[in-house]
DNA sequence: GCCGATTTGTCCGTATGTATC
DNA sequence: CGATACATACGGACAAATCGG
């Protein structure tokens, strides 16, 4: 549990954010007067404004303040931005999900699987198909290669449930970051034959790859989704803006 | 020009990590070591590291070190995970990139269009839509709402160029931040018309608001993409298990 | 246009906590 | 247990941008 000074500071601020108390358009009290309100130093203050402006909740302005550029999300929307599971985002609208695992086996990494994959020849994993249901119709055709290295174990069971808590709670790895590549494709026989497609012609196809906290890939996941229920956020930070030329 | 410290060092290391110098799978070295030979304090080779970790370059593993998870991406991909121009985009993959400005008007926001864009009802905004094509196919068509109050004195000529080249030589303001969502929609009328979408039954759609350095939305644009073309590319960090420190 | 007050940005040194080996 | 490495926090100093008088 982050219960560290800067993450308490992060949540008070946010939650006053979220709540109002700071509103768009509006600047926050001074750094000097938050670390006096806070009774901490300047830098924690910073530290916790830095990962407000990280979410995109605020932004610095040098030598004026600090502004708050958070607008309320419309509902019913995957942040798949942040790594959550299918199971959290599906959770967090409120509709009932279900998993039926189509394929359960383990493969030895080829030449193929290693340039599709980026994992090492030779590697075991398991591959696993995976059918997502929301109330019951099919929204997302999944495709997972775990290394068995990192998550022996595992078993169709689990595979139905969530792997990720299997490997964060049994295992008690950490998973730190997931790459993804989003493309639209046509739709495949396989996606015809178990996605109930009817009027749809295309897929929203998103390719991830998820480190753990040793750096290491353990997973390579091709996740095919039905583009009715399909909606992903993201939030980009221009990194170093040039200071224009103002001719004065 | 960011001619800090903490840049100058991110660069280094960044290029080091590039050509090979370090390795994906092995540790930098210790955070002590590389204050010693950038003849700097702990704190700021910290903050490199940071960026490091903010790009998915490396991890830092607490009382291990810091492991190097780079992986070099594949050829002729989009970094929509960051801001960029189209124009910069295509450059990068050393295409023909041509903008055809369809349509530019001035309109008054009213209801309907402030709920959709999140404007408020009165301003007035420039609607531009506008062609892209890479070596003459249309790819993208965009339909840009900009605040005339922020971005004065634009005219179709410069929409054809980069509208936001203008923003920051001339008017001096710099884009900071830019929230997106991405659906999968089916060709409209319009699409039809002017995409030349042949044997391609849906569209990629970029739903994007851009705020300037003052924390303002100036910008709402939806860009429809032709999904041969299409790609997105984006990297997501669990939680704030940040090892950043902004502060120091 | 200059000056001073305010505010954010950068950097340093130091101390202490905690995880790994 | 001790040595090493990253994580958090503090306080101080100075730079750079903004704004008002």
């Amino acid at each position: 549990m982050p219960s560290e000074r800067y993450s308490g500071i992060y949540q008070d601020l946010k939650e006053k954010i979220e709540s109002g108390v700071y509103k768009p358009q509006t600047f926050l009290p001074s750094e000097t007067m938050l670390s006096a309100r806070f009774k901490c130093s300047r830098g924690t203050v910073r530290r916790a404004i830095a990962m407000l402006a990280e979410d995109s909740y605020v932004q610095s302005i040098h030598g004026k303040g600090v502004v708050v550029i958070y607008r309320e999300p419309p509902a019913n929307r995957f942040a798949f931005g942040e790594i959550e599971t299918m199971r959290e985002a599906f959770a967090r609208n409120g509709r009932d999900y279900r998993t039926k695992v189509l394929e359960f086996t383990t493969l030895t990494v080829d030449r193929r699987l290693s340039r599709k994959t980026g994992f090492s020849e030779g590697e075991e994993v398991y591959f696993i198909q995976r059918l997502r249901l929301l109330d019951g119709e099919p929204v997302i055709l999944d495709n997972n290669f775990f290394l068995t290295r990192i998550i022996p174990g595992l078993t169709p069971e689990i595979a139905e449930q969530s792997v990720y808590d299997y490997l964060e709670k049994e295992l008690g790895d950490t998973i730190v970051t997931t790459k993804r590549v989003l493309t639209v494709e046509e739709p495949t026989e396989m996606d015809e034959k178990v996605m109930d497609l009817s009027d749809c012609h295309a897929m929203a196809v998103v390719t991830s790859e998820t480190y753990n906290a040793e750096g290491e890939m353990f997973e390579y996941t091709q996740s095919r989704h039905k583009p009715k229920y399909f909606s992903f956020y993201t939030v980009a930070r221009r990194k170093h803006a040039y200071s224009a030329d103002r001719n004065q």
